[in-house]
DNA sequence: GTGAAAGCGCTAACAG
DNA sequence: CTGTTAGCGCTTTCAC
């Protein structure tokens, strides 16, 4: 029941294990009955290399780590899809984690990374702080920041532009002449998909000289699921708005069902432009209008960029951002002020 | 920038490898100051062990290989999530693949598995077939089927009980005065999420003597984009329907989606009850009635019993089933007869 | 208690 | 061209 070693091909073909290693990585410098000997024996004990003893000399494992908040999210399981193929068709395998945004998970995922001997990490997960970036030092390994950036350190990374991306959202929002606009947005603590997303939001409004929305505005903490609640919040906050901007599909989804249920009809009532562009997006009821990113690329993109990092020591781009993509749909409408 | 081996943790603490080895391994066997010196270098060096060389030993990873269809489907996110949890709990990581369902990309994710050692598979893609499961009996490797089963061969599985759910998911159709019921259900080839609910179908109507449903059904190929269109074909085959049941919350989305636009609503005109209790399906619109799979549960539960396997050589229950539920929520209304 | 040495499965000089 | 040998980093006898 063992499995069979390069030792047992050796043996059964008749020829020293270093024969047999080079049948395997450089088959033309072996003479050819030797070869097909060596092939006939791999092929009759069904022998495959042991990737692990491989790894201990290569020092490369083939194998990247991903440290993400929840898979559940369907905007991260899209990136991760992209990831997923890129590896495959790089050579690499993936080792997914789910932090939660917790620290202590994260870190303990990155340890185990580390003695793992992954080849690099894919850090999908909260912002860099500063106690994070010296954890990710500490271990000396190429890591890809993706969907996330950093401005202080010199870390590569790859997104869209999320602070562009909320404009164009809300700009688009008062180009069809709303004037009074809502926000659901995250946590502001939340650098990435909060703080940038709120600035955008804020300089379209002071751009069109709508200032006096920038209070309607919500804030909930990460993915939330209790998404129509943070809707029940903002119309608590502004009633009045004809127009609301959140910064996911989800939390579009939510303020969606608890609109539905206050009879509140959209778009005719209130138009929502959510955010991503999940695949759920175009059976939702209206089918939403949303900020597209393209997450299945940014995955995919990230992991192209971490091996060329890999192979090559660096890359030419450091902080790539990738185009959004307004996609019209039914849930918003042209005001008649 | 070279890692820190176990050779410069014993140089610097003036210790043979052994000690070192000894100070991680079994503590106690160690003298006190020796141990103490040891421990300071490696706090020092921040020396961590290498999994591979330690892999290589003990011929045991601490990895689990996962294939699964498409992690974008939320049924299946969950599962990856109650996966992920246990086994962080239990000290694994996961390799997670995505199969597409496609039979070259699964062998080949399983032969990756082989040569990186994993202690064990968890295989939560398609029924087994022969040629599928001559390939696992291959590899040696601790299997375990989620969310599938094997009546043919001796493989351990964690799933509901299928043909049951959709039974009483139909039976709680007509308890409500339903009588005349369709379904959008997955291609009969799908032995497990197909093949069963069908027959959970069938058989509901046949005890309540609602044989002239029979023919209500239409099918999709797994996990269909364009659920629109499956609803739209059902519609046109039986336009006089009063409840449908879907294999997926994902197909009652759909459904719920092509109804609105149709101006047919949900519950008063049709009734829909779907199939996962997904997360979204709580904010759709209506809120969907749905048979919920203990998904999360389904996952860890999985790892738990692979792990015991991986352990003790074996389980005592091979085929679990673990408990469903109807959850009602406001896509569903009795019928008037 | 502790170091030397063998070995996990494989690759890579190094001779021949 | 091919076998022998020395490791990769770590654990584990086996003597001392």
């Amino acid at each position: 029941m063992r499995k069979p070693t390069i030792k047992d091909v050796a043996k059964l073909a008749k020829v020293s294990i270093s024969t047999v290693s080079r049948v395997m990585n450089s088959p033309g410098s072996v003479i050819e009955n030797k070869r097909n000997a060596v092939l006939a024996a791999i092929e009759q004990l069904e022998y495959k290399p042991n990737a692990l003893a491989r790894g201990l000399i290569y020092k490369k494992t083939n194998t990247l780590g991903v440290v993400i908040p929840d898979i559940r999210n369907p905007y991260y399981a899209d990136i991760l899809r992209g990831m997923e193929d890129a590896s495959k068709r790089l050579g690499y395998n993936l080792i997914i984690c789910n932090t939660d945004r917790d620290k202590k998970r994260l870190f303990s995922y990155l340890n185990s990374f580390y003695e793992r001997q992954v080849d690099g990490i894919l850090y999908t997960s909260d912002p860099v702080y500063p106690d994070y970036y010296n954890e990710l030092m500490r271990l000396k390994i190429p890591v890809m920041l993706v969907s996330t950036h950093s401005m202080e350190y010199e870390l590569p990374s790859v997104k869209i532009d999320d602070e562009q991306a909320a404009y164009d959202a809300v700009a688009y929002l008062i180009a069809s002449g709303h004037r009074k606009i809502g926000m659901i947005g995250f946590d502001l603590t939340d650098s990435i998909a909060g703080l940038t997303r709120y600035h955008g939001f804020i300089r379209a409004l002071r751009e069109h000289d709508l200032d006096e929305c920038k209070s309607n505005i919500v804030y909930v903490n990460d993915w939330s699921y209790d998404t129509p609640d943070a809707a029940a919040q903002l119309m608590a906050k502004c009633p009045d708005v004809t127009a609301i901007f959140t910064a996911s599909d989800e939390l579009a989804m939510g303020l969606l069902c608890y609109l539905n249920e206050r009879g509140i009809s959209v778009p005719e009532q209130i138009s929502v432009i959510g955010f991503d562009n999940i695949r759920l997006s175009h059976i939702m009821i209206p089918k939403l209008t949303t900020v597209a990113q393209p997450s299945y690329r940014i995955g995919s993109r990230a992991v192209e960029k971490l091996n060329t990092i890999i192979e090559q020591g660096e890359d030419t781009v450091l902080r790539e951002y990738l185009p959004h993509e307004i996609i019209v749909r039914a849930s918003t409408r042209s005001w008649r002020g």
